[in-house]
DNA sequence: ACCTGAACACCGTTCAAGT
DNA sequence: ACCTGAACACCGTTCAAGT
């Protein structure tokens, strides 16, 4: 089955750009990395096509919306994560441990970008949002390794993966401000899973 | 202990306002709690001052930041939920069944507003925020919960009450998007309620 | 002491005019 | 086919002028 239906990238299946716009689509994308990793998901859009000196139409013809951008910023990191789920589902740990790793990987890739976990945890409900179809990777990545250990029989029967999402989305929303540490992060995550894993927790 | 420090409301310490800005001041509020309710916390505050009647500026006097006319709207029900926390104590029902109630009772409030549940989580760290006064109410009776449950030995050790406050809060978060039911809510407290609670769950 | 409303800066979005 | 940049609507914020 090929995908038929991704486009707008650089290499793939889509009919190529000319010359110039390719040379701008990339300046917008860089522009858009900068000014995002400075100012979080809600960056100025002005301010990237400034920094990308192209004007404001020449973002919109290229990205009709903010989500769009975000989209084609998401690329890099959503086929990361999704082999990061395969890894945890093959290193056949126990499901705690496995879960810890896992978790750990979502949380710390949704905060990358400051709104970004807001704007995933909303576009996850939004079938028309351009982001929709990256946010389903992602829940399907996670239902992959959730599927696994309740397989193994090492989960509270009844746990639905869609609901883990979406408490990881929430752990990773809050994460975004700055006075979160990681140590709270890991604990927040780890009632998580002693809210869903079996064996009775070490302390 | 008289409460010297809360300001700005409609009847206490603070020297009265003259009438045209007392009443100026109450059809702001109004407007804002209609705005609010339509728009959610980032609704627009010009629409309100419109709405109100009053010049732009008549706002910024009474409201000097967003965050000021949020605490405004929020002084009903943050001592509505202070008093349902204390009634959470008196009851003395089992913890898990306490913990439903209660953690069901703070979503449910910070939700009221879309977006609210957001603003409250980021002020949570944020010492200069006009509502953070407010999230200090409402962490210490999630903290006065916790802890006397806690004392019934019926918690995991180390749990901390500023994580289930961020955690519940996040659960807020993600369930401001209107595709999320009432019983994803509870499933997901219930996961959170797993985590903490000793005794084995009944499933 | 309080209010008004004009003014400014900034942003998202559109579109006619260009090449 | 693609780009430019002016134009518009909207918003938050400030402040001089009024009463």
């Amino acid at each position: 089955m090929v995908p038929v239906t991704e486009q707008a990238g650089t290499s793939d299946g889509a009919r190529p750009m000319r010359a110039d716009a390719r040379r701008n689509y990339e300046k917008i994308v860089a522009a858009a990395r900068e000014v995002f990793a400075e100012r979080g998901a809600e960056g100025s859009l002005d301010e990237i096509a400034r920094r990308a000196g192209v004007g404001p139409g020449t973002l919109y013809r290229h990205f009709p919306t903010r989500e769009d951008l975000i989209d084609e910023l998401m690329r890099d990191w959503t086929s990361r994560v999704v082999a990061d789920s395969d890894n945890a589902v093959a290193a056949g740990r126990p499901a705690r441990e496995t879960l810890v790793r896992w978790f750990d990987d979502l949380v710390r890739h949704l905060t990358l970008h400051r709104g970004a976990a807001a704007k995933l945890s909303a576009a996850m409900d939004d079938r028309s949002s351009p982001i929709f179809r990256k946010c389903q990777q992602l829940a399907d990545a996670n239902e992959r390794v959730v599927r696994h250990l309740a397989e193994t029989g090492e989960l509270r029967r009844g746990v639905e993966p869609r609901h883990l999402m979406r408490l990881v989305a929430g752990v990773a929303v809050v994460a975004d401000a700055a006075a979160v540490t990681d140590e709270e992060i890991a604990a927040m995550l780890g009632i998580v899973i002693d809210g869903v894993v079996l064996d009775p927790a070490p302390s």
